[in-house]
DNA sequence: GTCTATAGGCTGATAGAC
DNA sequence: GTCTATCAGCCTATAGAC
């Protein structure tokens, strides 16, 4: 049986290779610029092999895509264990913008193409076992432990919260890769400033001030 | 020089075509299936004669653009004239992702590619003439004219400010061009409850909840 | 079974005839 | 000013060598 494995092997290496070649290319020089051929070349294989292995072009990018979802997963991960709530979700958007200013394409890949690519990305495999949304509910629970801790915030929604600030990371995130000029600030103190807000916005609304 | 004026008129009426039909392409098939030969088939030329009126693909793109901005100007100037600023920023909010969800592509085009692409747009000659930031200072005037009516929000930073709504709007009409899917709401509901948060987590801290 | 070589049909862009 | 002809590049698919 060692002769089948070690062509499994060999079948799954050079898988790993090509994605990895990929997301080199992607990486440097933006998603325009990934093309089967280049990928082939580099990697020395011819073109037609590449199809042995994935389905086509777009398949590659919603792999590439879903890396770095799992990248993102573990950026907000990073920052779940921290106490305090209020800080935690600072500390865990920051985490979000950061990943997309460092994978830029990765997040254009997932977040701003159109809905074909998003959704395939979201329901490969991987994800649709539960890895997907998984970033999503990680700030549903910070929202959650916020309402448990502080008072003002006993009748907050989570799941809307979330949503709410998911609007406001994907705007900093994505004006900031497409727009950036428009956006001078840096990003860390845009999360922050719209951090602040939301948190303060979504007291409620008969709470004294303070 | 009825001659020259009869051909430079000629001239324009072409070029007005070619943006038409390519108008209508990427309305209905999206950005990724214009191209020059299918314009140039629909207008009767053959596809080198589109080189005669712009440079390449992109100066289409880019022209199309700057025709959306306008549009997108139009949509926050018909709400412009609102007197109350609450009701003001509120009709403006909902005017522009209305512009986003009917007008995608261009969207998408103007806010959602490359940097490249938005500062190619925003730095063609009638932007930089001035049209260009109109939409923004709509958004500072409407928060200025709030400071002004409102004691509690005498403090406020009108440009700070209108860069917040603008990010939490740009947030919600790129997801719903992108991810629609993960944001299910209805987009109005989404931007009333944007801006209401917003304007509540705005007012100065010190003043009594109400 | 795995890969090479190649063909077909797109694309943007350009040179040169008229 | 407009065309034909053409180049170089892309993705996709497949026949056939090994």
């Amino acid at each position: 049986m060692g002769i089948a494995e070690r062509r499994q092997r060999q079948r799954k290496d050079l898988r790993d290779k090509i994605l990895k070649t990929a997301q080199r290319i992607v990486l440097k020089e933006g998603l325009a610029a990934l093309t089967l051929r280049r990928v082939a070349e580099k990697i020395e294989y011819s073109p037609a092999t590449l199809y042995l292995h994935f389905q086509n072009r777009d398949e590659i990018l919603q792999e590439l895509g879903r890396m770095g979802l799992e990248v993102l997963v573990g950026c907000l991960e990073e920052s779940a264990g921290v106490d305090d709530p209020v800080a935690r979700l600072g500390a865990m958007s920051r985490g979000y913008v950061r990943f997309a200013h460092e994978h830029a394409e990765a997040y254009r890949l997932i977040f701003m193409l159109d809905s074909a690519t998003a959704e395939a990305v979201f329901h490969s495999h991987a994800v649709k076992a539960g890895e997907g949304d998984r970033a999503f509910r990680l700030i549903v629970e910070a929202f959650a432990a916020l309402a448990r801790a502080r008072p003002e915030y006993a009748s907050l929604d989570p799941a809307a919260a979330a949503e709410q600030l998911w609007i406001a990371l994907h705007g900093i995130a994505s004006l900031k890769i497409s727009c950036g000029k428009f956006l001078p600030a840096p990003a860390d103190a845009l999360v922050d400033r719209a951090v602040a807000t939301l948190l303060f916005g979504l007291r409620s609304r008969d709470t004294p001030a303070g």
